[in-house]
DNA sequence: CGGAACGTTGACTGTCATCAATCTCTGTGG
DNA sequence: CCACAGAGATTGATGACAGTCAACGTTCCG
């Protein structure tokens, strides 16, 4: 199943139904009463999602950040594959357990750090998810809209605008066109955020190769 | 095993080893290198806590807030176990799918609500999870220290202090000993989060009805 | 009794949110 | 091709809320 920008995917009714991003990237959205909104979580390629995963909040739904590629896994169908091979149940259980550290992860970035540090933890997400490397720095495009940036940062798009700003005046990172940002010093902006070794931990190449095998398998 | 008030429960070598609590409440708390604190989860009994969910952070670790018992199983043991019977499987899955979906909407709480919203949503979480209702209002245990709440809610502990005593001042809560409250009114306590319907349907009677069917099975 | 950890309170500061005005993109239709 | 509309993004002025620092209270322990 494709899915297009913005495109909401219906939390069925099905309760336990799973998701699986193939490609693209998902947000999964909130929204209080009184319409603070909120994006509690990022899905990237690999990632499992489901529906019983989401909070109890009137307002959550999945949503496609950029153009992807989804699979609906029926509930059932999710548990006799988990209990059918158990290699591939233990790869399932491995891949939840690190979205989880993932997820807690981003609660310590929320919790304790300022809005600068938020945003350079964000920005060094994104260049080991999608980032690639050339002769001028890391460039990686930026799969968000300024207020789903604000909105996963709990950040309002107002101070999210004042501080990529003075980045951009630091010259930690170069926005080139609308969407697509180039770091030229990867260095210094590792070093704004305290949490890199655990950010580079989770999603960098190492995190990668390993999921490789999940879809080698898969 | 069992664990006194303030011990730490070692993260084992072992990456995937499961924590199961059997009573009391743990925490899971980071340290951030300039010494923020954070407590990520709080661990309720017949949660599961796998090592692997731990964020990658240097200091993160998990601490009894009370005196508590719990269960180590080791990760094979956990594998064959959640394998062996696929109705306890399932109850495994359901149940981590409850803790993730607690995360998720303690990442909005954090995320999207005022000190005072938060404060109000911890207290009616320790209400519905500790709280015996009296003629007097419903009572609890208070089972974190005020730093320990602060780090929960991402406040500072200064901070929490003042919104307790104008939380006191209203008459809202009722602190009769150090460590014991008491809230004569929950729907005036209701009323100060937006999250109350959430947390209800995570902590409230209903979900602990079907976590007992839990403590049957095993 | 005394000390240490924990909690409370006040004065002050800093960060982030709010509101409003302006600017920049993107897509549409004349 | 240009003009226009509308959404999204930026920026400034201002204010509210939470953090910091320091002093003082309280509880609990030996």
């Amino acid at each position: 199943m494709r899915a297009r920008p913005n495109q909401k995917i219906a939390l069925e009714a099905d309760p336990a139904e799973a998701i699986f991003v193939r490609t693209g990237l998902l947000v999964l959205r909130t929204e209080l009463p009184d319409k603070r909104r909120q994006i509690l979580n990022l899905l990237y390629p690999r990632d499992i999602f489901r529906t019983s995963f989401s909070p109890p909040l009137p307002e959550a739904a999945l949503a496609a950040a950029v153009a992807s590629e989804i699979w609906r896994v029926p509930s059932n169908t999710f548990e006799t594959l988990a209990n059918s091979d158990p290699c591939l149940g233990a790869l399932l259980s491995r891949q939840l357990a690190a979205q989880q550290s993932r997820a807690n992860l981003h609660v310590a970035a929320i919790g304790s750090l300022n809005g600068e540090e938020r945003v350079a933890s964000f920005l060094i997400e994104l260049a080991l998810r999608i980032g690639s490397t050339s002769p001028d720095g890391i460039s990686f495009q930026i799969p968000l809209s300024r207020n789903d940036i604000a909105d996963y940062l709990a950040l309002n798009a107002d101070t999210l605008s004042r501080i990529m700003s003075r980045l951009k005046a630091r010259g930690i990172v170069v926005q080139k066109t609308r969407g697509r940002a180039l770091v030229p010093d990867g260095k210094v902006l590792r070093d704004l955020s305290p949490i890199t070794d655990a950010l580079v931990a989770l999603h960098g190449s190492a995190a990668s190769i390993q999921a490789q095998h999940f879809s080698a398998l898969a």
